[in-house]
DNA sequence: TTGTATGCGTTATCAA
DNA sequence: TTGATAACGCATACAA
């Protein structure tokens, strides 16, 4: 069952390109198995429209010659890389670090490389990244928060690939959102702290991006409701979050309000270093000051005392997120565009007087 | 000076293409700015090797279409991709992800994308990656550790690409090399507990990957040199780091070995555990155990009483493994291959009796 | 300094 | 079910 000759001589050469590594290519695989290119093309993606035995002769000058499909070529033919772009304010930042993971591992049985970049909680920034993400022609995208800016929006709308915002809940998702209300947590936080008896409750917080304004906001409402407010209660600073700050941060709150007998903190880092103040201090936790954490991080609960502190479900956002982008991609269009993936207060020592 | 009408007509009706997505193409901007593509192309990259006048136009051009290069385009043409492969064993872990910072700071400027990968300490994964990785073409490859597998290493020896690994030193590089001794610090961090005046001095860890072992094997070194060695002062897990681990291996360390008064942990996390487990069985720190972690993770130095830590440069190591690679992708090979940024132990209260 | 012809490795289109 | 052909958007080689 000989072919015909191809009618180019080139190909019977086969002269290895001067530019290509050398690499085998579709071609080469194709002409192994006696097959046409887009048959091998069609074998390794789409199987079930590949006859049995066609299959098995591709597969095996596959292995026999190491073929690897390059992505760039495969990319700018189908004009779709398989590349999620992962868009988060911090990487060192844990809360951050837990959503990608998640992420990850979510990816990790598929052929679908990740893109991960970090804005430094900078909108221009942003902005820039989108771009050069979105030029790649990714298979999704991921972005923090819901406070793009306009451009940013845009250039997500226009990015003809399944969005999803994390880290939030809202109305007006640019395609899909995964997370939680910030507002509510902070309440909640701080109604916990009120319930428990400590009546001048303050707010200490570092780098106050817009989650950590909508938490704030709730700190307020609930102060608001209990008649308590007085802003000298908040102490905040736009200086990068961390338990050192934490620590000095607590400083500042009780030389403005000495009778301080409360404190939400931001986050967990913060919470940390007030703890460790309080101690140097001498100031008994929770008797003289009530301490809640945000994120609840692992420490959080081995700490002495251990330290009360809302639970967020970060690496769940990130499979969540991986999966509504996956099933869009797949045809199958969630119906549930907005999901609130809640919190958890875990109430511990650090707050029970 | 109009052109001779191209040959091929549909170039003049330009039916946008039913596949590409429509955006502008560098013909588009070509064709607007009156030159030839390829000139556009050297306009972008290599603008000195343009004449000042085309290259206002074609700026122009571009900027009136919006156009961006197509990455996949550009790397299946130059069968180089403008990624930088990064792997590295955890995300979450706080030591990686301040080295992935230092590698993507050294990077915004430039129009590098990054492709990060988390092997989860697992060997068949870093191959699994690295042949993903590989298969793009990357302008470099940055992976943690030297104990590779051989077809990993196999697969980073014939990536044609600049490749640094990192975080460790060591006589025998696949390319080049950026880190300081594990061995070497693990010792200091005995010696020092050791000079202190603790005599029965402990190491604690969890995750024995090959770094820690090599800060075991440094711990052993000088407790061996002190007369003092006894293997039932180590005590270690496979489990991941934590900080409630820290709090049980210190449990189980006393259980063994109930005279025990110093230990060295693995890293920060296990120190603060077990300092925190110091304070709830009301073991005085520094008086009746010393403690010293690893990493120097910024609430050491918050933490009351402050910890003595081994200060590892992680953030310095990311910039210098990208310089590196740039250096060699820009044809300046760096004769120094491998680079021993050292570490610096930072003695605290913890340690000071 | 600029342009022409060609190829990069793959997939979409359309026909068989 | 399979294949021939023509893109995909850009950069290399070489010529002018």
């Amino acid at each position: 069952m000989l072919r015909p000759p191809c009618a180019r001589a080139k190909a019977l050469t086969k002269p290895r390109s001067r530019r290509g590594g050398g690499r085998p290519t579709i071609a080469d695989v194709a002409r192994k198995a006696g097959v046409g290119a887009i048959t091998v093309s069609r074998a390794l993606r789409e199987p079930g429209r590949v006859s049995e035995d066609l299959r098995r002769q591709i597969q095996a000058a596959v292995d026999e010659l190491g073929y690897v499909p390059d992505p760039n070529a495969r990319a700018l033919a189908s004009a779709r890389a398989e590349v999620f772009g992962v868009l988060v304010p911090s990487l060192t930042n844990n809360v951050f670090a837990e959503v990608v993971r998640g992420i990850y591992d979510s990816l990790s049985d598929s052929a679908f490389r990740i893109q991960l970049g970090h804005t430094h909680y900078s909108g221009l920034e942003e902005e820039r990244l989108l771009q050069l993400f979105g030029s790649q022609r990714p298979a999704a995208l991921i972005v923090a928060g819901i406070d793009q800016t306009a451009t940013s929006r845009r250039l997500l709308e226009t990015a003809g690939c399944p969005v999803v915002q994390i880290m939030e809940t809202g109305p007006d998702p640019v395609d899909m959102l995964v997370g939680f209300s910030h507002f509510d947590s902070g309440r909640a936080a701080t109604e916990h702290l009120l319930e428990a008896g400590y009546r001048k409750v303050g707010f200490i917080g570092a780098r106050m991006d817009p989650r950590s304004q909508r938490r704030l906001a709730g700190y307020r409402a609930a102060m608001e409701a209990a008649g308590l407010f007085d802003p000298r209660l908040i102490t905040t600073t736009p200086m990068l979050s961390s338990v050192s700050l934490g620590r000095e941060l607590l400083r500042d709150a009780l030389a403005k309000m000495p009778t301080l007998d409360g404190v939400f903190c931001n986050n967990d880092d913060i919470a940390l270093g007030v703890l460790f103040e309080c101690h140097r201090a001498s100031i008994e936790v929770p008797r003289q000051i009530g301490i809640v954490g945000f994120n609840d991080l692992d420490m959080m609960q081995v700490a002495f005392p251990s330290v009360t502190s809302i639970r967020t479900h970060r690496y769940e956002i990130g499979r969540r997120a991986v999966a509504m982008a996956l099933a869009e991609i797949a045809g199958n269009r969630p119906q549930q565009r907005v999901v609130d993936l809640g919190f958890e207060l875990m109430r511990r020592e650090s707050t029970a007087r």
